[in-house]
DNA sequence: GCAATGGTTCGATGATGTGCGAACATCGAA
DNA sequence: TTCGATGTTCGCACATCATCGAACCATTGC
């Protein structure tokens, strides 16, 4: 070891860390997205994306009423789904939301969701 | 009150059905909706709908690969989904896509779905 | 009245999904 | 090297869901 396994740390090539697996949205079901946006949680996730610029949120810096485990594996099935990218930054995780393929894969989807205001789960009142 | 219980048939006030409970688009949360779209079976259903007119497909008259409780329970989420609408057509049932309404609530959602070409979702028999 | 058709309801069951806590691994910094 | 922060993975519990078979009910037609 020496002067080699130290400045590559993006790509591959580096045993540290399995480099999260992704799913390009070409290869996911409109099933699979639908399943995969039909969370509470995701759904949340999904919106604090789509407001945030690439890669300024990390995993953790969402306000979710859950344990790391459980939104380790919502990052998974999104990830898994097409919907979104991550990037190792440092100890960290960034993300980014796949909104330009996404689209491309499904026309008008992520829009539709995202026109959402925001009254969700929450109180789906008034609105007539 | 007398000569009334012959031949109404849709609202109330007969006993003989328990007329189907419909849920308005409005009072569906999208998290609900995107639920009751993501699966196969429904997608395939809400897909024949579309190309079909008003009230001219009976619960039955879909190819689907399930028993008949499976199906009858697939109506009913998508029914409280506010996705279609259900009428008593004297033993049958006739459906209705409630795609004005759903459009109204979720705009372009449904068209989102309905716009997909997916050689995934096509029908839920034979694929894969 | 009686049988057939079309759907619904009732358990039961297997599969899937979500959540937690704890243990582990990695990176950056002290 | 040791420590703290950040995520992931590993069981495990619990809830939800999709499906079936059988029983049941309503309507139509004989």
């Amino acid at each position: 070891m020496s002067a080699s396994a130290s400045a590559e740390s993006q790509t591959q090539g580096r045993a540290g860390r399995p480099a999260p697996e992704h799913t390009h949205p070409d290869e996911v079901s409109l099933t699979a997205a639908l399943a995969a946006l039909a969370d509470p949680v995701r759904l949340y996730l999904i919106r604090e994306l789509a407001r945030s610029a690439d890669w300024e949120r990390t995993c953790g810096s969402f306000d979710v009423p859950i344990g790391k485990a459980a939104l380790s594996h919502h990052f998974a099935v999104l990830r898994g789904a097409g919907l979104i990218e991550q990037r190792d930054a440092g100890t960290k995780r960034a993300n980014r939301l796949r909104r330009a393929e996404f689209d491309r894969r499904f026309p008008g989807l992520l829009g539709a969701v995202l026109r959402e205001g925001a009254p969700d789960e929450r109180a789906p009142s008034q609105s007539r």
